[in-house]
DNA sequence: AAGCCCATCCGAA
DNA sequence: TTCGGATGGGCTT
């Protein structure tokens, strides 16, 4: 039998409320591959297929644990941060957006690094651009904390989720 | 292989 | 404050 890329396993998802709005989580066999924010469940549901063209979705019904370790971590629930960020992953990706997403996942909540501090953690200084467009292409909000990279002159820059939810988290993060 | 985009940064005007 | 150049990964032609 031909392979073909429908031929992938079957992606799960389901949609909950959080402060900042509407989370779809998502996740295979291996682990959760996508964490989006948005305004509305058809919003967020787009962005899931624009992001995974050629897989088949299927929503569950029942609850799933990730997905409430996921919310809990949303929601800044200090108790379940640890056993949200230790969730199995199963993130795409080159080599090099790896490397920078491991990076981010070292940085402690409540703190911030600019984009040129990260390029120097992953060894490529003058990658500057580059690693704001690893940071860019993260779909796994929260999960792995883009949220945390801000500009050498402190301002927020950008957040695929909007601006006003980068700030949102960097504020509830600041005053712990 | 070439060109374009980009959530950067810095120095100069 | 705006502007241009350096910079490098990813994606499309």
């Amino acid at each position: 039998m031909a392979r073909s890329p429908l031929d992938q396993p079957v992606l799960h998802w389901q949609i909950g409320a959080v402060g900042l709005g509407r989370a779809l989580v998502a996740w295979s066999a291996q682990g959760v591959c996508a964490v989006l924010l948005g305004d509305d469940d058809a919003a967020v549901l787009a962005e899931l297929r624009q992001g995974f063209p050629d897989r088949v979705l299927q929503h569950d019904e029942t609850p799933h644990p990730w997905v409430s370790a996921v919310q809990a971590e949303l929601e800044g629930m200090r108790a379940k941060q640890a056993h949200a960020m230790s969730l199995p992953l199963d993130m795409g990706g080159t080599a090099f957006q790896q490397t920078v997403w491991a990076a981010l996942r070292q940085i402690p909540s409540g703190q911030t690094v600019t984009y040129s501090e990260l390029a120097q953690q992953v060894g490529r200084p003058r990658a500057v651009r580059a690693v704001a467009s690893a940071c860019a292409a993260n779909v796994l909000a929260v999960l792995i904390p883009c949220h945390r990279v801000v500009r050498r002159d402190g301002s927020p820059s950008g957040y695929r989720w909007g601006p006003a939810r980068k700030q949102a988290l960097l504020a509830r993060e600041a005053r712990s």
